[in-house]
DNA sequence: CTGCCTGCAAACTCTTTGCACGAAT
DNA sequence: ATTCGTGCAAAGAGTTTGCAGGCAG
């Protein structure tokens, strides 16, 4: 999905939604498209004001479930008080995190068998399931010896 | 491993590290094994007064980590903003939780080729995994028509 | 025009911390 | 006796909300 796409799919989801299309939910949904990694909410304020610096912090926090909800932004909660967003290149893949404990990146790969694993538990169980998440808390093996994380590459790896 | 052994481990660990054994830990060690379901800080607290009314808020979160930290106590995370605790039973089992989102009730189910996926990881992508988490988010079916959630037995279900 | 949307700041929730007193060893 | 542990209350981090004014449709 081109950031392209993603703007007509977020500017639908408000119209469908009756929400107006402002400046600053736009100039949100740019800063947040801008992000080449995982950013927080505070950090997306930031970028947002550097487009349009009438935007606030609330409005940031209100407009967030909107770009969740209209499936352009992921929220990623890796139990750190604190949650992490990334633009939503496909929505329909079933991603998993490996967190690198060292230097707190988070790396996205694809993990298909997690479909597999929710339907299992629907059978087995009686359950209808809603959403999955895997993640993995990791020491980077290279970061000790080369000083920096070399996975950055494996964002697309596939398990 | 029972209550008693729970006990004998987190006196050894408190000993170990040279903490003292008092009360209070005790009290709250304790009201953590009262329990049949996951519970918060704040409910342990209630509980731990119970067993010894001078145990402050405080002392709860300051004893959590000794709890986990000597492996009779998991902690889970599911995204909440809010961390949930439970009596580690077996320490060596891998757990997938299952969260109905009905009625917030929290399912651990084990889950044990979650060690063959982080293997799988740390081979392909020179990580050593510290620790997996995997949690379904799903919706309870008989809660619509029964009323309630009939998945209580399903704690020890494998998959 | 109408009423949703906004910024501001205060409120809120959960957790952590500084301080002086108290208790375990 | 010493040192660690404690309760209290305030601070802290992240997020949410009430309000009066502003702008999209």
């Amino acid at each position: 999905m081109s950031t392209e796409d993603a703007r007509v799919k977020f500017r639908t989801h408000l119209a469908a939604q009756g929400l107006r299309v402002t400046n600053q939910r736009i100039a949100i949904f740019d800063a947040a498209f801008g992000q080449k990694e995982h950013f927080t909410a505070e950090e997306l304020l930031a970028h947002a004001r550097a487009i349009d610096d009438s935007v606030s912090r609330a409005t940031v926090y209100r407009t967030l479930p909107h770009l969740i909800g209209s499936g352009v932004l992921r929220e990623v909660d890796i139990g750190k008080n604190l949650k992490y967003y990334l633009p939503n290149t496909d929505s329909s893949a079933q991603v998993a995190q490996v967190i690198c404990v060292d230097c707190d990146k988070i790396f996205e790969i694809s993990a298909p068998f997690m479909s597999w694993y929710g339907s299992t538990v629907s059978s087995k169980l009686g359950l209808t399931p809603v959403s999955q998440r895997l993640q993995v808390s990791a020491h980077c093996d290279s970061l000790k010896s080369a000083g920096v994380c070399k996975h950055r590459a494996a964002v697309s790896t596939q398990i």
